[in-house]
DNA sequence: TTACTCTACTTGCATTATGCAAGTAATCCG
DNA sequence: CGGATTACTTGCATAATGCAAGTAGAGTAA
């Protein structure tokens, strides 16, 4: 990915937003961990997109260093990582659901269904609001182990 | 950028954004035609940002094919070209200002007021619809030349 | 009409990023 | 104890990028 060098990437939003979302495999880590519950290095690794381990490790790592990801121990397997959202990748979950409600209007062969825009454009924070409540779900039950 | 396989990167919405706003260059030309007014090959050059010709070249043409620019002569002179932004593009607006939303947020030395936010945050789609009035006077005033 | 300029590109080449396969170190599980 | 699992790293061929230079066509001033 571009280096994000601060003199150059800073000042302007959508500059700094480019500069995180404008990589397809942060954007796609973001949504497996945002919409799909995926935590764990292998788990990133099983989305069908197929990212290659090198790349994954590198995004992981830009991800933790930009604040996006908390990388800790798993609970339930020392030999195991979790990579958890932190508030400001839950943050973007507005913006990554408008990029889906636009993706699903022009995606002809789109797998969500049309509802989905409809609920989002009717009630934006409560179907925000749900993202929300499946992160802590999966994060809680991760950390109570 | 990456190759935009149809059989690879349709179905997922998100996988279909991230085909085409997860690359550094499309996304920040989709922000000059949408937020800065820009049109021509010379004005998405002059971008702080610095792409080189023949990277804007092919995003232009990729973005043209994906159906989110339209190219045409400008009406002010034939040597010209202007790259008008499609349906597809205009309505990838509400996606776009959440992003800057949530950058304004968290880049801390951000161009962008505070109360941009907020007023997208009580009023969404009278923000939207602003920034499209403004698409409708660039474009309008290009063509009646 | 000629020469110069401006615009929108294309081309060549060195550098960088990516994808793939293989390897490694630290657990974990029976 | 020994093989499996997890989270990586390394090496290398290939692809994408950045930079500088070149080109074709229309516009402009002398």
């Amino acid at each position: 990915m571009a280096k994000l060098e601060k003199s150059e990437w800073n000042g302007c939003p959508t500059r700094y937003a480019a500069g995180i979302v404008g990589d397809k495999w942060c954007f796609l880590l973001l949504r497996d961990v945002l919409l799909h519950g995926k935590r764990t290095y292998r788990e990133f690794l099983g989305s069908p997109e197929g990212i290659s381990t090198n790349i994954l490790a590198n995004r992981l790592a830009t991800l933790e260093t930009l604040g996006m990801l908390a990388r800790e121990p798993d609970p339930r397997k020392a030999s195991s990582v979790c990579y958890f959202p932190t508030k400001k990748a839950r943050d973007f979950l507005p913006a990554l659901i408008s990029m889906m409600v636009w993706a699903t209007q022009y995606d002809e062969v789109t797998e969500a269904p049309a509802s989905f825009a409809k609920s989002f454009g009717e009630d934006p924070k409560g179907t925000i609001a749900w993202y929300e409540a499946e992160i802590d779900r999966v994060d809680q039950e991760l950390r109570a182990t």
